[in-house]
DNA sequence: CCGTATTTGTACGTATGTATC
DNA sequence: TGATACATACGTACAAATACG
């Protein structure tokens, strides 16, 4: 018996492109757990003659399966079915990283990647109520769990008033307990707006993502009790990993 | 003088494909203007030409560009250049579809498009605390603003309680209202769960988006002010036109 | 209303580069 | 080092949708 194709649901001049109707196959497949998750996918090569047709048909399946989050290819690896559970983080009045988390990853951190000081920009100085051109410091902090990656934050404070933060920070692994050393015992989130994007060049790289993976960006302002903007923050998460979940603001 | 390719920027064998480099030289145009919001880009040949490479090159780059937002891609039309403002719905305790736009957009509406009985999913039924299997009403409808899709909501009632409430909402356009003829004067937003995906073939259509677009994603319960669970919806809104913007829940 | 030109979309082929095993 | 597998880039042809005379 000849090695045939299994292409009996694969048609043409349907009106439905063949690399559409092979990606909704590998769906199928990955549904009926033919292709299992975290396993890699058959070559290219030998999904082409499976489906009979051209390798860069299925390479564009592939890509739009990459595209919306469900497979992951790797150069001379292989292509994978990736996992499909998300981390649950909580956003709400006091949010704070580590202690939002407890329960779905035995193991969290915060890990400081830079800090600098900078003249605010202007979008920083209005969050901060600062003078524009005020002192600035910047910290590019990275949150992980289980060893995973889970956001990218990018926080701005006052210089003056928190100078030694990022020492602090890198100490300590923590905004809350840096912003303690400063007198700060209690912050409240005033505001954050939310919006989703595709990863840029510096989210993949931090974040081992995917070109054309998504991020969760949320744009917050932290004050204290009695209203004063002590931070300014903006966060990516990676959207096939992590869910927001939204608590009493 | 002859009709050179002006790709002095781009460079072959630099660590960077062509496509990345035509796309960030794409992004730079726009950026100086030189290729304007909501105008054509030239025509795919045009563009190899000027950049001295394969038009398939030249699609791979538009292709980039599309998945990020940048541009929209029209079958025998042309290639344009989206523009980048957004509008900023609110999300809070009472968030409310056309109360939470004014300012933003003139003419807001709700259109119902489909309404059906049908038993419950073991998730709504749990969000409702409904038995599993219970019949619930399953509402479709999509917001618009000046004309633009923004979102795109499912929405589940108990059908005993609520039967009627799709006439009311054709009728009325609006969830609020509708909910009134049940007896419910208030009504607040137990919780929100946000994620963010690609858009499934179905909310391109309903939103008018196209592949590769992102949607924000709430799911959501409301709630009567003693507790009792009355909605359950997921919605769909496209990032590319819509931020989210928590308020008090 | 029809036919033609323009423009993007799909599909094939081939060659070579690059990363992994 | 060689073999394997994905990535990039070229070429060609035709289909499909739109624009325009």
């Amino acid at each position: 018996m000849v090695n045939r194709p299994v292409a009996k649901s694969i048609e043409r001049r349907s009106g439905v492109s063949l690399w559409r109707q092979i990606a909704d196959q590998i769906l199928h497949s990955i549904a009926i757990g033919d292709f299992v998750e975290n396993a890699a996918l058959p070559p290219e090569m030998a999904l082409a003659d499976r489906y009979g047709v051209n390798r860069h048909t299925v390479r564009a399946a592939i890509a739009a399966l990459v595209q919306e989050g469900v497979l992951r290819a790797e150069q001379g690896r292989g292509t994978f079915v990736l996992s499909r559970k998300r981390l649950s983080y909580p956003i709400g009045a006091r949010t704070r990283f580590s202690a939002g988390l407890q329960g779905q990853a035995s193991e969290r951190r915060s890990v400081l990647l830079e800090a600098i000081v900078e003249p605010a920009s202007r979008r920083v100085a209005d969050a901060l109520k600062l003078a524009r051109g005020a002192d600035v410091i910047r910290l590019e902090a990275r949150g992980e769990a289980d060893g995973q990656s889970v956001s990218r934050a990018t926080s701005w404070f006052e210089a003056r008033r928190f100078a030694g933060i990022d020492a602090a920070m890198a100490e300590t692994g923590s905004i809350t307990a840096s912003l303690e050393r400063f007198g700060v015992s209690d912050y409240l989130r005033q505001s954050t707006v939310l919006s989703a994007r595709h990863a840029d060049a510096a989210d993949l790289a931090d974040l081992d993502l995917q070109p054309g993976a998504i991020v969760l960006v949320t744009v917050a302002v932290n004050v204290t009790p009695d209203g004063q903007p002590i931070q300014f923050a903006e966060t990516r998460f990676p959207a096939e990993r992590v869910e927001l979940k939204l608590s009493a603001l």
